[in-house]
DNA sequence: ACCACTGACGCAAAGATTTCGCGTTAAGGT
DNA sequence: ACCTTAACGCGAAATCTTTGCGTCAGTGGT
């Protein structure tokens, strides 16, 4: 990862309160704070197994039943914590071309999400989620940051294709390979690859790369 | 549903032994056979929610300690059951041209997985899965299903696309959606759909043909 | 056909987690 | 400042999970 997703323990001040926003004021937020940081410690310490409610709560100081009441069960917490994580920095870099901004930012995202870390993230976020909330967040993510390079390239003066097609054909196969796929993020049914890694550093980048060009005429 | 997926409870005469094959002779692919009909019969009747390991293992005549060992917890049960069900039964349709068949397959296949029942199943498997292989074994299932509507298609003398772009491009998006994106399995960024639902009858029929004429030139 | 070997199962106790009722605290509004 | 009520802490009870040990049944060899 090179720095797209939240990287350290807790940088932000504020308590963003993805789940219930009931009462979000005071302790609410303290508890919530305290816990996904919990979450976060214990993880990088133990691992996402061998992590338990009670664990959470201890590290956290709270008792379990605050957990239990907020999250109802330790999938749902690891589903919050991992849209948190999985929300995206700034905005995607500036390369001058829509293609070159987005065959940049398809190979950072396909990097980011095919690691190790970035899949459990994305497991962990599709687990815990009865109603697809924390799901839809982690696309409104992704989305977001594709709007704003199509926005950036119609502003160049550059013929852009949809948003939605644009998440058809290049987000969609990464997420799915990424999820079903496992040990086959690289490799796309066309024309064998530059004489060897063109541009991109990553063994996925050649493919994300090509995911741009079948986007983009020309 | 109309038929792609397993329906009625145990239809199979013989267990299949989706998991551990170590030693796949009679006493095990029984007991395998019984709790796998004791998650499905206990799914129908109480929901997914409401479903425990010593319930199941009392339904299915076992003891929880067996459960247990064979399958490490409640999810992976779940995924294991999950992939056998999202198992398609026999080859596509026949419609004489690779666009009507991968249309007609496609639609099929939106409406299968993106039904109530689809997606809990997708999710199961993808949730208890950690190396991965139960959610490899259903994109497995697809893409033979693809490669047979390519294969017919080229026995014909149609010129096909490969394998892998028809996957990346019809097949990723609609699964993109269903765990994504929940509600929007709908609409496509391009022209506005025919007068009112072209051939299809489910609501995001019109994707899945769009879809496939993404893929397809002319 | 018989026998030894070994993986899988049942049983039951120990341990950990999850649920629940009730009193208390503190946030939000008037 | 006071009232209302969502959220928390505490502890007991219920439920689930793990583990050790004896037994049973498939598997392969003779």
């Amino acid at each position: 990862m090179t720095g797209r997703m939240k990287e350290g323990s807790g940088s932000g001040t504020a308590a963003k309160g993805s789940r219930k926003a009931a009462r979000p004021g005071g302790r609410s937020a303290r508890v919530q704070e305290s816990v996904h940081r919990a979450v976060r410690e214990l993880i990088g310490e133990r691992g996402r197994d061998g992590l338990t409610v009670p664990l959470v709560a201890a590290r956290a100081g709270v008792t379990p039943s605050t957990v239990y009441r907020r999250w109802g069960d330790l999938q749902e917490l690891l589903s919050d914590v991992a849209v948190e994580r999985l929300r995206p920095e700034g905005a995607p870099e500036d390369h001058g071309s829509l293609r070159a901004d987005f065959g940049a930012w398809a190979e950072q995202f396909l990097e980011e999400m095919a690691s190790a870390a970035g899949r459990a993230y994305i497991r962990d976020a599709l687990a815990g989620d009865p109603d697809g909330g924390n799901a839809g967040q982690c696309s409104a993510y992704a989305a977001e940051q594709v709007r704003i390079l199509l926005g950036r390239a119609a502003g160049r003066g550059e013929t852009v294709p949809e948003l939605e097609e644009a998440m058809d054909v290049v987000v969609a196969p990464i997420m799915y390979r990424i999820l079903f796929r496992p040990g086959a993020e690289t490799a796309v049914g066309e024309e064998q690859a530059g004489p060897a890694g063109a541009a991109g550093s990553g063994a996925g980048a050649d493919y994300a790369r090509r995911l741009v060009e079948r986007l983009l005429p020309g």
